[in-house]
DNA sequence: TTGAAAGCGCTAACAG
DNA sequence: CTGTTAGCGCTTTCAA
């Protein structure tokens, strides 16, 4: 195998110093265009290839940031994802995408390799079971900029960009009783994570203001997954006293195995008898009758301004230097 | 900011060689038990973080493979990546995500920017446009290894993992005509691709197997996506005499697309009237009514089997040197 | 078991 | 405009 050429390969051969071909190669201005075009041409014959981690460990700067998300298939990861790289596209930075799986373990070697790599910055929708952040603000605090997107932690200094939970739970159960729900369930995730809070503070909040009662048995807090859902629902119309007229989700997922199941092993109507609603735009939900009622979270845009947050924080880093 | 901290700060605080440093650190049998605790304890201490660019580019191994498929959201890629994780994972290998969106420029891109950051293996599954192999083959000739999957090119020394298009379409194909339909179409994506004219053949055996005519108008290639197969789907109903009782789709969005058209906007029935067939398992494949009839790719498989193909690449590489 | 020294490939003063 | 020199932080012979 023909070794890896390099600078000084190129220098040799040209007749140069090693430093004029690296300004040449970086198009330095102050390189005159002769010796320019003579190191691109020769660089290419060589098939030179450019050593990023020599560059990145002199300049200690890599262009990079890292991302880590719950799951990258997810639909809202994944327009959160695209909105992202387009932003670090406008101002040349690459990223580097990691999934969680929602696992705190796999979330800190991939966080921890990530820096170790020397990202210039971090977004992140941190994992569910990780209710600190001081594992990551051990990293903001020594000025590495950090962004968290989409989930947060309850009181942190960490910057983050999220969408008002509360509000939009408080918009969508409106919706849902304006349409004439009286008994509306409110099924969540963790409770102990700060969006469901939220969530269900808004949920309680349109309750109250219509005048419904809320019983402790309307919320119901499970890892939300299609699975878990369809079992939930099968607790649910096994209290035959207590069958709610519509249930609202925290995912489509969930909404949408809990939709399934009606229609298929039951005679319940979707949804005069019970209506179904959920949070995300998981891609199936624009296919599935009924129509799902679902709420749009600005997924691009969450992507676009935690990007641009990052890339500040790190642009003023290095004026302060 | 407290500057990072390096071997050479940690040596001089214990009043050691900077090398006993980085030997401790790795854990290299030879050095003093009580030492290694020492700069173990010293480096929590002081916070010190390993830096991945020196330590590779010192070693030239980074211990990382890149991944590049056009869509990371697809549940296919999803499930391949999942598989590619867990056998990396397996041999402590790191891996680098990155999705071309099947646009050549910025698959060009993102493949030169995971070598330059010194990959020690590529996993790429190719963007449909990129007709020839020879950017890829320019690493691979130079004793990268690189590994191609799913998609693939025609004549390549490139090696890949792909599934049998060929005999997975006929499987289809015959399925579908067993169900007594007789005027198949096939519908697929560009015929330039090796993956779709495999596919292809596929059906035209089974069609030519069971003494069925197949016309020019049967076979449709389109970018397959939603918004294209209910246009073609239009074009296809709108010619009165010529209307299939069955349509194979190349791939589940476009299945769903047409199925959820037929069913809004017509008075066909499906299956009754029009049955549809989409191959890969996309995510709603499972929650759409009528069942899709699909099949089931392997991708976890494919991931597991393809990662394990490049590693092994990389071993020999190592050892050979 | 530890230290000394060289160097991975590149960039960035500083000179000229 | 180009060359000299030093060094980013780490690993790795070779000696001791």
């Amino acid at each position: 195998m023909s070794k890896k050429v390099t600078i000084h390969d190129l220098a040799k051969v040209l007749g140069i110093n090693s430093s004029t071909v690296s300004r040449a190669l970086n198009n330095s201005p102050k390189v005159g265009e002769d010796t320019k075009e003579k190191v691109w041409a020769k660089a290419k014959e060589l098939g030179y290839q450019r050593n990023l981690l020599a560059a990145n460990l002199r300049k200690s700067v890599t262009m990079t940031i890292g991302v880590v998300v719950p799951f990258i298939s997810r639909k809202f990861f994944n327009d959160v994802i695209d909105g992202i790289e387009r932003m670090a596209r406008e101002k040349n930075y690459r990223i580097i995408i990691t999934q969680s799986h929602d696992d705190v373990d796999l979330e800190k070697e991939a966080i921890e390799g990530l820096f170790m790599n020397r990202i210039d910055g971090l977004l992140i929708s941190p994992s569910f079971q990780s209710e600190t952040d001081t594992f990551l603000s051990q990293y903001y605090d020594n000025n590495i900029p950090v962004v968290v997107f989409d989930r947060y932690f309850k009181k942190s200094k960490l910057p983050r960009v999220t969408i008002n939970d509360r509000g939009i739970a408080n918009d969508l159960t409106e919706h849902v009783i304006k349409t004439g729900k009286k008994k509306v369930f409110n099924v969540i995730g963790n409770l102990s994570a700060e969006m469901y809070k939220e969530r269900n503070k808004g949920y309680l909040e349109a309750m109250e203001n219509n005048g419904l009662m809320v019983d402790d048995s309307y919320v119901k807090s499970i890892e939300l997954n299609s699975e878990n859902g369809v079992q939930l629902l099968k607790e649910i119309l096994a209290d035959k006293d207590n069958i709610p007229d519509a249930i609202i989700c925290g995912n489509d997922v969930t909404a949408i195995g809990m939709m399934s199941y009606l229609d298929k092993n039951t005679d319940l109507r979707v949804p005069e008898d019970i209506s179904i609603a959920g949070f995300s735009n998981e891609p199936a939900s624009e296919i599935i009758k009924p129509a799902l009622t679902t709420v749009n979270q600005h997924a691009l845009e969450i992507g676009r301004v935690s990007c641009a947050m990052v890339l500040k924080m790190i642009e003023e880093k290095s004026i302060s230097e």
